[in-house]
Formats: C-alpha cells, sequence, structure tokens
DNA sequence: GTATTATATAGCTGTATGGCTATATAATTA
DNA sequence: TAATTATATAGCCATACAGCTATATAATAC
C-alpha cells in the first residue's frame, strides 16, 4: 500500500513521464512520436515508458510495423483517479499545451528513424 | 505548474516522508519524535522536514524547547486536495498504523537526546 | 554569562536515475 | 531467407539523494 503508492508517485514525478502521460491521454503513440514531442533520444524514451509500465500505468500495443503505448491504470482505482486528477491539473500547464500542439504535427511514418 | 507538480510528487514519493505526512497529519511533532517512531537518525529527519518544507507543504513553530512541525499546505489549493486524498488512502496502511501506534508511546521529554 | 540540549548543517558513502551513444532484438517486408 | 526498421538493452557519465557520523547553531535554563 505505502509501497505501492512511493513507487506509482516516484514514476510520476519527472517532467518527461508527466509528459508522456498527458501525451498517451489524447491518443495511443510509438516511440518515436513521443521523442518527437519531448525531445529526448528514442532509448530514453523507451526506458521512460518501462518504467511507466512497471507500475501499471500504461501498457503495450503491437500495430504492425509500431508498439503503440496505452494509458492503462492497472491496480488499485484510487490510482486512475490519481492520475485523472494529475491529467485534469495539467490541461492549463504551458508545456503541455506545447507538446499537444507539437503532436499535431507528428506523422509517424515519416519520424522514425529520420 | 508541471515543474511544481513535479517537485511535489518527488517530494512525497519518499516512504519516510510520506510517513511523516501521515503522522503530521495527527498532531505537531519535533524532530525526536519524528527520528523516534520512524527509526531513524535525527539528522536525516531534520533532512526530510526541510524537503517537505520546501514544498510548502509543512511549516514549524517554536514551543519553547521544541520546534514543531505541521502540515499546512500552502500553494496551489489543489496540492492540499491532493494530500488530503493521498492520507486517506493510507488510512488503512499496515505500517502507518505501526507508526501511529509507537507515537502514542512517544514522549519527547524523555526522547530527546535519550 | 555558562551549560544544556534540540535542531541544522557539513561531509562521506553507496545507490538510483536521467541523459547519451552504440548495439542487440524483434517484427515486417521483399 | 535476407534486408529493413522500430524498439529494447547495455554501458558510460554526471547528478541527486538517503542514510550515516561529527560538528555547528540556536534556544532555553541556571
Amino acid at each position: 500500500m505505502i509501497t505501492d503508492l512511493e513507487k506509482i508517485l516516484k514514476v510520476l514525478s519527472d517532467r518527461n513521464r508527466i509528459r508522456i502521460v498527458k501525451l498517451l491521454e489524447k491518443k495511443k503513440l510509438c516511440v518515436c512520436e513521443l521523442a518527437f514531442v519531448l525531445s529526448i533520444k528514442q532509448p530514453s524514451v523507451s526506458r521512460h515508458l518501462k518504467r511507466l509500465k512497471s507500475v501499471g500505468l500504461i501498457a503495450e500495443e503491437q500495430d504492425s510495423f509500431w508498439t503503440n503505448y496505452v494509458l492503462c491504470v492497472k491496480g488499485d482505482k484510487r490510482f486512475a483517479v490519481l492520475l485523472r486528477q494529475l491529467c485534469v491539473w495539467l490541461e492549463e500547464d504551458g508545456q503541455i499545451k506545447i507538446d499537444q500542439q507539437k503532436l499535431r504535427k507528428a506523422d509517424r511514418t515519416k519520424l522514425c528513424c529520420q
């Protein structure tokens, strides 16, 4: 209980992982799209996703060539409530808005491996 | 906004700081009492308190010999909501219950400097 | 003032973590 | 099967941090 909470808060207490969560809230995304929006390298994104997955906040779905990541809160329902709340709070955040705009310009068929 | 959230989650994502918050929820406490309940050394507690204070989650009050720490959420009201919620969730946690029992046995006039 | 004592700070050690590059893996396409 | 390519993993470096001990600071008591 306290251990789970500690873990989930630790995973959520990173700026880029928060940004990922907010992006996945809109739609499922592949690693390259996330790397593009966040402006960090693909392996770094992969590791963030692994951490998010390790606490059951996201899941992956194979889509032919790509692996889509989706928000999907497993385990304690209260974590879903928490996540929901944090997402709402960030609705007006400047960085988050920029990310969402940038996402609109992202085309996965062109992004990946440049 | 996202920066503040990141900071506050980082501060809350430590087991011992979560325990401190839950203890302070009951009543104001001095450093020695917290060190006794958590079973960590006084300087470690002091540093945790400093971190909690740095994000406006607690405040201090001088009480003659002792410095009492109190829960007192400053800044964004939504952080108070968050904290409230986390506290409620932890109500049934085993470790938290043990801490609260141990706190009942703590007598600050005997604890401090042994 | 001096002595006492609660708390803070400094400094050490080991561990975790976030970024990166280079490389391996796994899935698709031809 | 071989070639391609999205993603994962390994390994490096710098930083952050949680615990500790030793010591400094600040407040009270005498």
